[in-house]
DNA sequence: TTTATTTTCGGAAACGTTTCCGAAATTCAA
DNA sequence: TTGAATTTCGGAAACGTTTCCGAAAATAAA
């Protein structure tokens, strides 16, 4: 594997490093015949430029870091094909890493990306991230020295880089609209943790359409799950327990929908008919589960290729930074969980 | 963004470049108090070493590739966790590509890799992969050429690597016996594309699984259907057209499985009962959908686990190569779509 | 105190490119 | 044919490290 560097094929052809330089580099200052002559011994040889070198003259590695908290899902790996789409085609090449939901590991991460010098970076945070406020510190201090990153997503306001987010509230309140036209007044919402932006957004967008609505709001409308399935589980067992149900359930995402699902289907509760749910954030599962779950789409693709865009952008620009915050659309695909029945 | 060379702390502290680097690299030649002084007023100057240029001298990257074919699904990420999990501990980073199931891509991939001079490459490969024989010479090249890599999952014979791979003889005749223990005579196979290698151990698996308890074996048994849920549903779709109907069927994987469990559903037959239903290669859906659908656990995360072991070993080892095929285990995880009910 | 040994450090080469500068070779105009 | 302009190429520096070699300094032994 001893590896054929240029000064090989020089040696070869009796010319300088330099002028073999120049044909790969398709100068105008190297005649046609030799710079095709050279590339023809050269790829006899098998040599290929190494990258090292290259990337040790331009100090700048054509390479975008990319920081999920997690990929089981399909949600994030659709947000990377769409990232993937757009970089590619510029000539950039990605990494992509996975947080586990760790800060301390989405901090390696990015640490790790630092070290190999990418141009950029294209991150959505972690749980603990707004928690342990050391990571939000770093990603900070990055982007006020000039290094491009995007976040989507799962956002920190206090950082002051560009962000690609999903009109979160505008789709809670038209997800919990479509709950109160159906008939339902009795409506719960299951939260996603508060530190996040997103949760947030949703619960405002939820106490929102129930004021227009002249619902009458109150704390004990809203509970704080969590993002899986189990989550949902959790909280559901303990309306039941407590014998505190709801007309109708807006959950924060699809997997705590699923969980609430799960414990209904369980105990013998019909859906809809006993119960109403709709979901957030579309997954496959949504449309394969039983009874098919109503739920908000996100556009997945478009997240990634805005991201990778600003970021193209951020990188391309000479002039001052101005960080931007792009809202993207979404859909609400209503389906049978959500139905008002006859029956009621 | 001006970078802080080596030169600069050596100039800071009057001392040589090659101090600095014996302060960071723990070298023996240099006394403590120096060592720590330097070390002191480099953090203060926020340097950190050019992970270029100690490229380019080492001539390795400490890195790995890993290819793989998609991941929306939960398969390839899972696995990817478990080599993240080895890889990470032994110091390598991951370079994660996928390839949209498209060869070319593949290829591209691959090419890109190895300009990254990754140390080795672990690659799941493309449906097509097998048809365009184009990438498997590439890879037996590489791979004759001393370039570790490790195949898993989607393999191909001709390529003299080592390989991870699931016993899919064994589960898919496990999984059909099942069938055949409930009571199940005329069953039925959906099966992936014959180029790919597990897609003809589990037609073998099923067609052994049918011998062993006489049931007389023919092609008019196994329908060549593809992976994808749509693929399912088409198959079963024709069946029904045809008014071909099995009491069983033992699909190639969950998402055919659950296609053709959606065709059913919509026509009103009773899952089991009416039809019994087998998946293969445990998802998330498989325990959510309605029926809960009978499958053939993957331990995934192993298999990422020993792919980056071999893969390691492979780079340790000094001695000839000897390509080395692991077999992994799985289990049944039986629910209700393969029930055999009362009423049958 | 002198010599031998060990510790600590500086200088320089090397890794494989690209690019600047200037020189040689070629072409063009007069 | 001569000089100028242009094309084509070689030499060398530069990118930021690590490492080898040898020298200076410090220590130990005589």
């Amino acid at each position: 594997m001893k590896h054929i560097t240029i000064k090989d094929v020089a040696k070869r052809l009796n010319c300088s490093v330099s002028t073999v330089s120049r044909a790969f580099n398709d100068k105008y200052d190297i005649r046609k015949e030799t710079r095709d002559q050279i590339l023809a011994t050269a790829k006899e040889m098998g040599y290929s430029p190494n990258p090292f070198a290259k990337l040790l003259l331009k100090q700048c590695s054509n390479q975008i870091g990319v920081v999920v908290p997690e990929f089981i899902n399909s949600f994030f790996p659709e947000v990377i094909k769409g990232i993937q789409n757009v970089l590619q085609k510029a000539g950039y090449q990605l990494l992509i890493m996975q947080s586990n939901e760790e800060a301390t590991v989405e901090l390696e991460n990015i640490k790790t990306l630092e070290n190999n010098m990418v141009d950029g970076i294209i991150i959505s945070l972690t749980f603990e991230t707004n928690l342990e406020t050391r990571n939000i510190d770093y990603l900070k201090s990055m982007v006020e020295s000039g290094f491009p990153i995007v976040l989507f997503n799962r956002v920190s306001d206090v950082i002051p880089a560009h962000k690609v987010v999903f009109d979160d509230y505008k789709w809670a309140f038209f997800a919990t609209e479509h709950l109160i036209y159906q008939g339902y007044k009795k409506i719960f919402h299951f939260s996603g943790p508060k530190t996040l932006s997103f949760s947030q957004n949703r619960i405002n967008g939820f106490i929102d359409a129930l004021k227009k609505h002249k619902i009458s709001v109150s704390d004990q409308l809203i509970f704080e799950t969590g993002l899986l399935i189990k989550d949902g589980e959790r909280v559901m067992q303990k309306l039941l327990d407590d014998k505190n149900m709801p007309e109708a359930v807006f959950a924060v995402n699809d997997p705590s929908a699923i969980g609430a699902m799960k414990i209904l289907k369980k105990n013998g509760y019909k859906i809809p008919g006993d119960i109403a749910i709709v979901g957030f954030t579309e997954s496959k599962l949504a449309e394969l589960i039983d009874p098919p779950l109503t739920s908000v789409a996100q556009p997945t693709f478009e997240i990634g290729q805005t991201a990778a865009r600003l970021l193209l952008e951020q990188i391309g620009a000479k002039s001052i930074f101005v960080p931007q915050k792009v809202v993207l659309n979404g859909r609400l695909n209503v389906r049978e969980s959500s139905m008002r029945l006859a029956t009621h």
